[in-house]
DNA sequence: CAATGATTTTAATGACGATTAAAATAATCG
DNA sequence: CGATTATTTTAATCGTCATTAAAATCATTG
C-alpha cells in the first residue's frame, strides 16, 4: 500500500533524524547544535527539518524518548530471560553499555532535561523514575534471594547509571575501546555487588 | 595597601562570579545559560561581567579550571595523608563526591570541552588526562601491594569517574541526600576494589 | 573637596540561529 | 503522460543573546 510505503519512508527518515540529532547533542549539547549541523549530518538543509519535527525542543524530546525505551526493553528482556537477580543485573548492565557506546545508533544523553517544556518534561521523568525503580526493584530483590548483597539500592542504582551514562564523555568510537567496555564494564560494575 | 585590597575584592567578584556560573552551567549547560542569567545570581547586570572576563568562553574556562585544580589537590592531599593506595581510594572517593556534591560552592561538570578555543580546551584536556592517569596509578599502586583487586585500572577509573561526575544530574541539594550519598559512595564505588 | 581610578549601568550594535512561507523538485499513482 | 502528494530548498523574518562604547556612579586618596 502506498499510504505504509510514505509512512515506513517518513518514519525511517525520521528515524536517522534522530540518530543524527542524538550524536550532535552528546557531542555539543542543545543548544551548542544547530539545527544545520544535524541536517548537515543528512545532507538537508535545516529547513527541510521541520518537514518532520515541529521544534528543535521536539526533536530533542523525541531523542529522549527514544532513549528511554530503549532502556526500559533493555531491562524487560533481560529480565524475561530468566536467571537470578544478580545474572539479570549483570546481563542488563551490558545490554546498557552496548547502546551507550552506539552499537544500534547513537543514543541522546539526556543532559538537557531542564530545557524540555513542561509537559514533554514530565513525560521523560516518569519514564526515567519508572526505570529507576524497576532497577532497585531488580536489585532489592537479589538481596532477598542472597545473590546480591545487601546495600543501599538507592544509591547504588544512582552510582550505576552515572558510570554507565558517562561512557559517551570519554568514549569516541574507537572499535578496540568498544570491545574492552563491553567485556570490562559489566565486570567492574557488578563486582561490588557480589554478597 | 591599596592595590592588594582592590586585587582582594576583584579576585573575590570573580570567584563568586564562578560559583554563579558553576551553578548555572550545572544546570542548563553553556549555551543554556545567558550571562543576564549569572549576573543576575549576583545582582548584576550582564555587562558588568565583562569587566572580570574577556568573554563567555573565558567565563566557562575558568571554571573548569578551577575544577580540575579541586580535582587535583583533592587526590594530592589524600595521597599526602598516607595510608595503603586502597584507603586513599576511599578517601578521594570521599572528598571528590563532596565538591561534586558542591559542599565549598558549585563545581562545574565539564560538559562542554567541545565547546572551548582550541587553547583553553587543550589546557583542560591535558589536566584532565594527568588526572585520570594519577588516579590509574593509585589504583595500579594498589594492585601491585595487594590492596586492590587486580583489573583494568583504565575502564574502573572511567567507571568510577563517570559515578562521581554524574552526581549533580540527579543531585539537587537535598541535604539528607547529601549526608547518605557522602557516608554510601565510598563504599559502594570501592566495594568492587578489594581484592 | 578635587581628582583619580574602580565598578557598574545604559544604550547601542551585530551575529547567529530558529522558524516560516512560498517556490521548486521529486516521487507516486491514476 | 498528467495530476496529486511528498519532500526539500530558497529566501525572508524574528528573537535572543553576546559584545561594545560611552556615560554614570562609587570609592579612595591626596
Amino acid at each position: 500500500m502506498a499510504g505504509t510505503a510514505a509512512q515506513n519512508r517518513f518514519t525511517l527518515q525520521r528515524d536517522r533524524m534522530l540518530r543524527a540529532a542524538a550524536q550532535c547533542f552528546n557531542h555539543k549539547g542543545f543548544r551548542g547544535t544547530s539545527l544545520k549541523d544535524v541536517a548537515g549530518q543528512l545532507g538537508l538543509t535545516d529547513a527541510a527539518l521541520y518537514y518532520y519535527v515541529r521544534d528543535k525542543e521536539e526533536l530533542v524530546y523525541l531523542c529522549y524518548l527514544k532513549a528511554a525505551e530503549l532502556g526500559r526493553t533493555a531491562l524487560e528482556a533481560t529480565n524475561a530471560e530468566g536467571g537470578n537477580a544478580y545474572e539479570r543485573v549483570r546481563r542488563y548492565l551490558k545490554r546498557h553499555a552496548q547502546f551507550m557506546l552506539g552499537e544500534p545508533g547513537p543514543v541522546a544523553i539526556m543532559s538537557e532535561i531542564p530545557s524540555l517544556k513542561a509537559e514533554h518534561r514530565e513525560v521523560i521523568l516518569r519514564l526515567s523514575r519508572e526505570h529507576s525503580a524497576r532497577f532497585e526493584a531488580l536489585l532489592r530483590t537479589g538481596i532477598n534471594e542472597g545473590s546480591i548483597a545487601p546495600c543501599d539500592v538507592r544509591m547504588t542504582g544512582n552510582a550505576i547509571m552515572g558510570a554507565l551514562n558517562w561512557i559517551p564523555k570519554w568514549h569516541h568510537g574507537d572499535p578496540a575501546v568498544t570491545a574492552q567496555v563491553l567485556t570490562t564494564f559489566p565486570d567492574i560494575l557488578s563486582r561490588g555487588l557480589k554478597p
